[in-house]
DNA sequence: GAGAAAAGTCAACAAGCGTTGAATTCTGGA
DNA sequence: TCCAGAATTCAACGCTTGTTGACTTTTCTC
């Protein structure tokens, strides 16, 4: 088995690139490792040395790549919320296109662990909780700027995520049951209807 | 004023209770500092340390008057919804009425920093977390079982537990500009419709 | 005013943290 | 086979944490 991966290896110099060299598949594990304690402990509980452990690593070692656990941080969180194209979806359909997206993004398909670490140490850490308002700013605002009136954009948008991350708070973070233990389907019938008044309904 | 004090503390052993006792007031100041300190940082940040330095006294007393940092949440966290009684209130007025209350309880006359404690530090707290869901299923399902059918009473409260946990996390907790910077009033318009929905509309 | 009890302080502990630089092992090319 | 350089480990640093027990000071009772 040690040959075998000492092949594969080998393989992995001589084609540059298609494998990855030794040194950028350790730091893919310490990512990985970091992604996962992240989302689990969020930013504070997770440590360098629980991450290292995960990885099977010297704690050293993840100084030596990312240099500090900040930039371990950053180098973990880098936030795409996959928002679809929704020029051509009917207006009608628009909430719950946006929620479906949001739990597939969650849960589904599109999941990976990056919207949990967010939200996790965005609560207790200012720096994390900065770079959820950018997200925010950037990916959702502009969504809906193309959407509704100039003014409203931004107060739309606002509205939109106090729903969807309420959604996400209940059903990942403290898991109540009675929205916890229903079916992805069953939540996304019931929270549609919000979001599409908060993106195309009138507003008092 | 040192004279002033000793009189004063005087009084308050002889009258016996309608004064604090001196032990009954740094108790006190602790858990003011307490929940200061836990509201500002949650759980895990906050230290007893410190919030024996904003009582000014050693950080050994805390523990002489709470045995260890658990208990001492444990005390300083002690959950009141202050939920109102809705039996005279309208059907289509429950939703501004449980709304306007909600932020009532979070920036108004009600509130103080217990549920800013609970929520920030419920998220990488798993026994807070718990304790959130006990709150919630005591005192946010009791009342809907009394407006809704048996059955739907657990989802109907998730769903407005979702829109108003999710208001009070991008309000001040993430603070979204376009939802922490409008008034309380408006955003209680544009939020109450989906809370009334959830008690009383109709669900797929 | 003496003595007991309550209130509060002090110094230290063991453990965990992020971080560092030197020492060691591994590995591909001459 | 040997060696340079990359990859990795080791041991330690300074700091903060919750917690403890011995000590001193304040307060109340007789």
């Amino acid at each position: 088995m040690t040959f075998g991966l000492y092949l594969w290896y080998g393989d992995a110099m001589t084609t540059e690139g298609v494998r990855l060299s030794k040194s950028e598949r350790t730091k893919a594990a310490i990512l990985g490792a970091a992604r996962e304690q992240f989302a689990r402990q969020g930013y504070d509980r997770a440590s360098i040395r629980s991450i290292a452990a995960q990885a099977s690593i010297d704690p050293a070692l993840v100084m030596r790549y990312f240099t500090s656990k900040e930039a371990l941080f950053a180098a973990a969180v880098d936030v795409d919320l996959m928002l679809p194209d929704l020029s051509g979806v009917p207006v009608e359909d628009l909430g719950a296109r946006l929620t479906r997206h949001f739990l597939d993004r969650w849960e589904g398909a599109l999941s990976d662990d990056v919207l949990m670490i967010l939200l996790r140490s965005a609560v207790t850490n200012e720096q994390v909780a900065d770079r959820l308002r950018s997200v925010f700013a950037e990916q959702v605002v502009a969504v809906l700027a193309r959407l509704a009136p100039p003014g409203e954009a931004e107060r739309r948008a606002a509205l939109v995520a106090s729903q969807l991350l309420g959604l996400a708070l209940t059903r990942y973070l403290l898991r109540l049951p009675g929205i916890a233990s229903r079916s992805r389907e069953d939540v996304a019938a019931d929270i549609a209807p919000t979001v599409q008044r908060y993106l195309t309904g009138g507003l008092a």
